[in-house]
RNA sequence: CGGGAUGUAGCGCAGCUUGGUAGCGCACCGUGUUCGGGUCGCGGGGGUCGCAAGUUCGAAUCUUGUCAUCCCGACCA
């Protein structure tokens, strides 16, 4: 491609609305556009490079046994009532009514078309196991699209859905995934940890997600997971879904008796522990929680925090939020008190469920909220003061330093970009939709079912946030738009023109995927745009051609030599092959 | 949805306090110059100042409303 006629901008600036590297450099660099919030145009140079994942995610699926099809962006709402997703989805579900009145929504994932389509193609046991995908565009309407690719609202996606005879069956679809999964990101040139994750609103039982780890001291953090990860084993987990042994603290308040104690504007665990004097892991903290429209009580020792998905998953909710003052008010009301916040406690409240992080079940001699404002009780024990909860989970976020749930060696923790994401759905669609086959014995069974996502843009995003430099992107060769540019330095200077224009011919019969920059522009110009477009290789014609050689500059390492131009077409075909 | 900020040319910004009919840099067009890391000069095109209403002889500037965008929190590939 001859970079006169390229559609493409490139920019001195960085856009004024971008936050991560990402964003700034594709911006830039002239691959992508913004033309809505979180809706981009997909530029000539960006097009190709999602079409190298692309390939490779459809090499690496169909290797698997995997079959692509494609499914309809636009669902009747019909389907998703009959999953029961069209009252939980919430928001995110861009929904819209066609011309007759009936409601449609935009696909911001294909459960439900892909259950439908199994439960009228699949009859036999014979015909599994099956693993069908489709790459496509999703839509999903995000409360706040931020950081260019990362998190936009359209968004290119790789789904794929398998189903099973059995439980055995998924684990084995699921296995192979897995190992499909590493395949594509590796190819793609990104170093990724599989971690297990809670499995959100698409629902099922096991999950893992595919992260790109990013470095905590980057400028920005685009990484919007914290990752756990143990050094010793391998165990890995999203903050989401992670667990953790505790280092052992003293869990003993050392008040001899049971007393409430004046705490006068001791709201905070620090201000309440200060002012008694104690540590704050003797302190059980109380939280008020709304999940789904009911409020919870949730009890942790003072210095740990609530994981809310955790939280939320031990009532089977699908919305949490921590209750406002008001909805405080509300409750002590009913209950016959009046504290605020900083002061509740589990004991007598009424018409409201209580849960207990296992943290707080040691607690000896204790502090803990009596509602009453400016109050605690201190020196307070478990079954004489205050009841222990019947319901006791685990609900609290893993810290750093917290012990491996495995090995017990200390956890750490990191950024990470979820990539991809593979889930244990079990028969959540194939019951509720009615999607059955007949087994051996002739008996009607749900299909087993698991998916399995890949975000091909955010793929891309990642590639970029992983592979820069402050002069611009290094792309993976594997998904580089253009593998080579050779770039003349002076349009004035026949003979460079000439051999560049060689070298180009050339690599164009060798089929190389090649850039020749025949603009009128100075050198500083091609030489800082073919950084910033991120050309792994680069064959500058310039002065020293009257010596019969090029200077071949490979783009990650920065490393320069200078060959003649047969030998640098030659080290190209090299790379191809 | 809550908290904060911003909307002026394709991009990045100034002008607004103190109303007088819009400017700079990049990009673009013409021309000359320069030629291995975003040359320099001359000339040029492009903007209903987000939108609407109001105040005023007169509004980018003041008032009200509205829409959009960005940042911080609750969602997820």
């Amino acid at each position: 491609m001859r970079m006169s006629k390229l559609f493409v901008q490139t920019l001195r600036e960085n856009p004024a609305d971008a936050e991560v590297i990402s964003h700034k450099l594709l911006v830039r660099a002239g691959y992508i556009r913004k033309l809505a919030n979180g809706i981009y145009n997909y530029l000539p140079l960006m097009w190709r490079v999602l079409k190298k994942i692309e390939n490779i995610v459809r090499e690496e699926m169909d290797r698997a046994g995997a079959q692509e099809l494609l499914m309809p962006f636009v669902q009747p709402s019909e389907l998703w009532k009959e999953s029961g997703r069209w009252d939980v989805y919430g928001k995110e579900l861009m929904r819209m009514k066609d011309r007759h009145e009936r409601e449609m929504c935009l696909g911001p994932t294909h459960e439900e078309v892909i259950t439908a389509i199994a439960r009228e193609g699949i009859r036999s046991y014979k015909q599994l196991p099956v693993n069908l995908y489709q790459i496509q565009s999703k839509f999903r309407d995000e409360i706040r699209p931020r950081f260019g690719l990362l998190r936009g609202r359209e968004f290119i996606m790789k789904d794929a859905y398998s189903f099973d005879v059995d439980e055995k069956g998924l684990d084995k679809s699921y296995e192979i995934m897995a190992e499909a999964y590493k395949k594509i990101f590796e190819r793609c040139g990104l170093e990724t940890k599989m971690v297990q994750s809670d499995s959100g609103a698409i629902g099922g039982s096991v999950s893992h997600e595919f992260m790109v780890l990013v470095n905590e001291n980057s400028e920005t953090n685009a990484g919007e997971n914290d990752v756990f990860y143990c050094p010793k084993c391998g165990y890995s987990a999203n903050s989401n879904h992670a667990v953790s042994k505790l280092n052992p603290v003293n869990t003993d308040g050392g008040f001899e008796k049971a007393e409430i104690k004046d705490t006068p504007k001791c709201g905070s665990i620090t201000e309440l522990a200060e002012y008694l004097k104690v540590p704050s892991c003797v302190i059980c903290k109380c939280l008020i929680y709304v999940i789904d429209g009911k409020y919870v009580a949730a009890l942790i020792r003072g210095d740990r925090t609530v994981e809310e998905t955790k939280l939320m998953n031990a009532f089977n909710g699908n919305e949490i939020r921590i209750a406002g003052n008001d909805e405080i008010e509300e409750i002590m009301t009913n209950s016959g008190y009046s504290a605020v916040a900083g002061f509740i406690g589990p004991k007598g409240l009424k018409g409201i469920e209580i849960i207990a992080d296992e943290t707080v079940v040691p607690l000896k001699n204790f502090v803990i909220g009596i509602n009453e404002t400016d109050k605690h009780l201190t020196g307070a024990n478990w079954g004489k003061d205050v009841d222990l909860p019947s319901k006791i989970c685990d609900i609290r976020l893993v810290e750093e330093n917290d012990l491996c749930p495995q090995c017990s060696e200390k956890l750490k923790v990191t950024k990470g970009i979820e990539v991809g994401n593979i889930f244990k759905l079990g028969m959540k669609y194939s019951k509720s939709m009615n999607a059955v086959f007949s087994d051996k014995d002739g008996q009607e069974k749900p299909f087993i079912m698991g998916c399995y996502g890949i975000g091909i843009s955010r793929t891309a995003a990642a590639a970029v946030e992983r592979h820069h430099d402050e002069h611009g992107i290094i792309w993976p060769q594997s998904i580089a738009p253009y593998l080579v540019t050779i770039v003349p330095v002076s349009d004035q200077d026949e003979q460079q023109m000439k051999i560049a224009e060689e070298i180009y011919q050339k690599l164009l019969e060798a089929k190389v995927e090649v850039l020749i920059d025949d603009r009128s522009e100075r050198a500083g110009v091609k030489l800082k745009d073919a950084d910033l477009i991120g050309i792994p290789y680069r064959i500058t014609v310039g002065k020293t051609i009257k010596d019969n050689l090029v200077e071949f500059k490979t783009r990650s390492t920065g490393e320069i030599e200078f060959i003649t131009p047969e030998q640098a077409a030659e080290k190209i075909k090299k790379i191809i092959l």
